[in-house]
This record gives C-alpha cells, structure tokens and sequence, in this order.
DNA sequence: GACTGAACGAGAATCGAATGTTGTTAGGAA
DNA sequence: TTCCTAACAACATTCGATTCTCGTTCAGTC
C-alpha cells in the first residue's frame, strides 16, 4: 500500500501509478473519447464497456488518483457533485443542457468582469456556467 | 400538519406561514441585515443572537418555508451547499471570498455570453461566479 | 386567562456521495 | 511460469447535510 499523511494526520490510501490495469486503461479511454467532463456515474457504465464489472468503487479510486497524478482536473458546477476531465486545457467555461445533463467544454472567455468586482475586493477567479439545450437535444425540442 | 404530495406522490410537510412565530422573525430579520446570500450554519448563530436555543432543524424548517412561500431564493454555488438571499432581487451575479468564504452579491453582468454559445446550442441563462478577497479581507493581507 | 394544534428543540434517522474492508485477481519483476 | 503485492469487486460503512420523531412550548383564538 502507498499513501500519505493528509493535512491533520488521516492516512490517506492513494494508488500508485505505476501499475497500469485494465480497468485505469478504460477510464483513461473514456475520458479522451469524450472530450467533456463526466461524472462519476456517467464514468462507470462507458467503461464497463471495456471491462465488465468494473465496480463504482474502483471508478471513485481512479478518479482520486488520476487527479493526484495531475492528469484529471475536478470540474464544479452549482448545486451538483464534480465533473472530472483532462486536465491541462487551456482557459475555459462550460455549458449544462437542460435536457440531457450533459455539460460541454467552451472556448473563450467575457473580458468584462473586472469592472463587476466592487471596490477594493481583489479578483482572483472566475467561473462561468452556460446553461440551456446542447445540439442534440435542441434538434428534437 | 399542513402539507402537500410532491410530483412522485410522497408528502412534503410544509409549515403555514400564518404562524408568525419568534424563531421566524428572527431568522427574517438575520436576512433583511445582512444583504447577501447565507448559508443555514450562517444564519444559526445569527438567529440565535435573538433567539438564544433555536435549532438547526428549525433554520432548515424556516428556510424551506421561505424559499415555498417566495419570501426568499436558493443560491447554489460550485461545490457547496446551497446558500439563501431574499428574492424578487434584479439580476445579479455573487463574489466569494476565499478567506472568510462570505458571499456577496455583485450588480451587472457580462454581454458577451450569446457568442461563447456553440452553434446549434439554445442558451437560456447563465451563471457567473466570481474569487477573491472581500473588502475586509484584502485590508488584512 | 385557558385552549388547541402548529411550530419548536433535541437528538435520532435518513440521504446521496464517497470511502473503507475483505477475500480475490492479476500486473509486472524475476 | 512463478511469485508478490497492489488493485479489484462487492458490499458495508462513513460522512456531511438535511429531515424526521416526539414530547414540549407557545401563537392565535375564544
């Protein structure tokens, strides 16, 4: 077992990334294929299509691990649990359909936000979050 | 018991507004003071200050009943638990400090969102999110 | 001021998400 | 191919947030 000591002294298990299974090989896959941020749920059945059985439980494990490698970035949006998706993308927001709660990856950024921030508050980040119908699901609406 | 049977037909208890009760004022008044989106853990103490002994159970009681009557509207913020503020406000987007973890409301918004959209996309609303440090904050760094 | 049932307070129970446990499987070095 | 041990699958458990339970209190009415 390989770990480390988190900030008040919990051991906390981390698999080593050496070891490259069948079962990381698929997550990894699904992920590029994907080319958006996906949830843990939406992780599990896409990669039992490569290995049947694959268990929830090694999906969060994964997960954890790929973003302690640097190679996964967790994605927040309001009101839902993370997204994961690759990371070292450059700069950008996301759009969640209403319909089929998917959420995509979007280029660019609004320049105007400094002029929001009230005075004498310091601006460091920023999120934006789109939210309506994807391509596919304003087609049938 | 006053109540109603929720879209999949399980009863949802919901308090009448007719009572105007001590532990109600006070959470009302905590709102209208304070003028930004809090959290149940925030407005417990503060409640309490008028109220001294009123529980957790009855914020959460309180806050359903505000957000049921329109008295007040959920916040939902990137991996956190929803916060509350005083509805019927115009539109506005919120700054979190990342020192206190306050968050406050910011008047305005960006433009330019409409050309960020994907082609075939039908964009709908939006949600921005601004970091930092508040004004008090940033004095002390 | 007494009455009555809705709201309260305290703590147990629940919920969805995530993690730990245990016996089993399978990378990868020899 | 064998061996060693990390990772796995299944499922129990935990976790933080929220809701429920039940005996008690009190707001609104008479």
């Amino acid at each position: 077992m390989t770990g480390t000591f988190a900030t008040f002294g919990r051991f906390v298990y981390s698999p080593r990334m050496d070891r490259n299974t069948r079962q990381r090989q698929a997550i990894r896959r699904i992920f590029q294929e994907a080319d958006r941020p996906l949830s843990p749920q939406e992780v599990l059945p896409a990669a039992q299509s490569y290995v049947p059985g694959l268990g929830i439980a090694t999906v969060y494990r994964n997960l954890k691990a790929l973003v302690a490698d640097g190679w996964l970035e967790s994605v927040a949006l309001p009101g839902e649990p993370p997204r994961y998706e690759v990371a070292g993308k450059r700069h950008h927001h996301h759009f969640r359909c209403r319909a089929c709660e998917r959420v995509f990856e979007i280029d660019g950024c609004t320049t105007n936000l400094v002029q929001l921030t009230p005075r004498g508050f310091r601006l460091e980040g920023h999120e934006v979050v789109l939210y309506g119908l994807c391509l596919a699901c304003a087609k049938i609406a």
